[in-house]
DNA sequence: GTCTATAAGGTGATAGAC
DNA sequence: GTCTATCACCTTATAGAC
């Protein structure tokens, strides 16, 4: 981000309102697909005056971006290493599973980012979510070697646990398809699914 | 698709190189990412030689999308009422797996597409796609009713299926950005990874 | 800080010669 | 069937008045 952090009160309103319509714009249309007019229409000011706030289109997407890995690290450095293996993976299958109501924006903006190739996160990515990656599996390990936990690869268990949990926010729409659920209420059965799935499969 | 299918072996081939730079092309882009140049580059045609065959871009995208479907359905078809209910589902992970290693830009062209609202196919989504779901998922309960599966919510856990192992390919950079293979190595791991997690997952 | 007007460049699609 | 040239449109970004 080149731009000064913005002062007043104003300033603030109106780059957060940017923020928010260019995350529900990017996210439905991909990077390519958005335009400035739209997120300046959501947004609630002309073009120009968006381009006032921000240097250029890409630069707002960066900043969504770039906050935006802390998040998605957020639920797995909660694992604790001294709780009860099956509960500590438990309990981050459905901290992942709300991001997922709570946060599908975000989560199709980061599965757009990665389909497209990540060009602009691949450094987080070999970085800091390796590193997390890393550390983690070798707690996991650490639990299955222990014979707490059923011997399966640590990496590929949290790639699973990535996947099926973002499946309810990335392929909403082909999920709502499917079940025809009135609202959300096909999370809480998500929930309950992804729960005795795991305990099933993790027990040793 | 408006245009009378190709005769000449010429034709046939120029379209089949569209179709093909195409598909390279919109997976790795998206629709609105994509230009006509890109694939016309591609495919070694010039532009307006690519437009003699196929009328517009969309019609292009149309094309490639609506043979797609077919493709997808078929691993789960195949999967069948008679046989052993813990090795057919494997099998069918596994299949689908195999998909993601054989055709990763098919995969990232359906993910671009459901992520983005699925405007194309959604049709098919709520209709053969939902209603295979539905013909299978009676079969899985039936397998749970006899006692001979796991009682897991059979949509829900087709959606694991399709999550798991799609990301493999839709995920390809962040995989291959955190676990650093050579080549497509990590594909073994994975596979043996499913295999053992659906067998513990589903045994009654 | 916000607007209207517009520049500058890219992109889908067409015209017309060969 | 394939090409060069070009149109028409859209989109990002800037200029300059207020």
């Amino acid at each position: 981000m080149n731009k000064v952090r913005p002062q007043t009160r104003i300033q603030r309103k109106n780059t957060e309102a940017i923020l928010e319509a260019a995350l529900s714009v990017f996210s439905r249309a991909g990077f390519r697909g958005a335009t400035l007019d739209q997120i300046a229409r959501e947004a609630g000011l002309s073009k120009p005056n968006l381009l006032y706030y921000f240097p250029s289109k890409e630069a707002i997407h960066i900043e969504l971006l770039s906050g935006l890995m802390d998040v998605w690290l957020a639920p797995l450095h909660q694992m604790d290493e001294h709780g009860d293996p099956i509960e500590e993976i438990v309990a981050y299958v459905l901290r992942k599973l709300e991001m997922s109501r709570e946060l599908p924006n975000e989560s199709r903006l980061f599965a757009n980012e990665i389909v497209h190739g990540a060009p602009r996160i691949l450094d987080q990515i070999k970085g800091d979510l390796r590193a997390l990656v890393e550390e983690k599996a070798a707690v996991i390990q650490g639990w299955i070697d222990a014979g707490k936990l059923a011997p399966l690869e640590p990496r590929h268990l949290l790639f699973s646990i990535w996947a099926t949990t973002q499946h309810y926010a990335d392929f909403d729409v082909q999920v709502r398809g499917i079940l025809r659920p009135e609202a959300n209420a096909h999370f809480n059965d998500a929930a309950e699914f992804l729960e005795q799935f795991y305990r099933r499969a993790l027990r040793p």
